[in-house]
DNA sequence: TCCCAATATATCCAGTACGGATACAACAGC
DNA sequence: GCTGTTGTATCCGTACTGGATATATTGGGA
């Protein structure tokens, strides 16, 4: 194969992806998704989720969801976001490869103390 | 409960724990066991990779193993490592959450494209 | 024996990501 | 119309990363 490694993908922006794949949020949204989901782990601040949203954007792994304006508690000043077609399948190759960690984990009998499913 | 976030630890840093919760490894066998793991996904160099056991060593999450000098192709130089029990639980939090992620990126159908098991 | 390539460890450097603090705009309740 | 909260955006200091470099040891070949 004349591949190699197409993204490198940060780990705030593979929580940012995965925030994104249950469907559309915005900014504050993903915040208290991630630090839900990592159980408080970690902690994705203001400044990491901004630049990065910015970043994934700019990369195309993103975009701003059109015509929210009328949904609900209509914020103005939320900006919903969307994956593209390119960030679901950076986030799959990413999701893989931290799946393929995982087993790893579970073999090497790190995860045998208590952890066993969800 | 009143606790927190112990330790972040790096990925570097649970690649490197990773390795070694396999059994006691030198440094050059653990570069060549992340880059073979991950399937070249992700490039631990030299430095990331001693960095990163200088300051695993020194928070107390591994050690030099000792009397290693009579096993096998026996090189003087090679310095092995092995896990401390505070290395293995905190690998064995950082394997639980990211096994959470990948749980979290399955319901999210993010691995469905041909990503099954391994 | 000497030389050379490969193995192995260690350090340095520039680029980048991270996390918290801060600033500021828009909304809701009073 | 004021005030507290929600929400976005930027800034700054710190830490992590990856690559290049330096150096020492090992093994094989001339």
């Amino acid at each position: 194969m004349a591949m190699g490694n197409p993204p490198p993908l940060t780990p705030a922006a593979f929580q940012v992806l995965l925030a994104l794949a249950r469907g559309r949020a915005h900014g504050y949204g993903i915040m208290g998704f991630v630090n839900e989901l990592t159980g408080g782990s970690v902690q994705l601040g203001p400044g990491t989720l901004y630049r990065t949203l910015s970043r994934l954007a700019a990369d195309g792994l993103i975009e701003e969801a059109p015509g929210m304006t009328h949904t609900g508690p209509h914020d103005a000043r939320r900006r919903y976001y969307q994956l593209t077609e390119l960030g679901r399948q950076a986030a799959g190759r990413e999701a893989a490869l931290i799946g393929r960690l995982a087993v790893a984990a579970a073999e090497a009998g790190l995860l045998d103390q208590r952890e066993a499913s969800a």
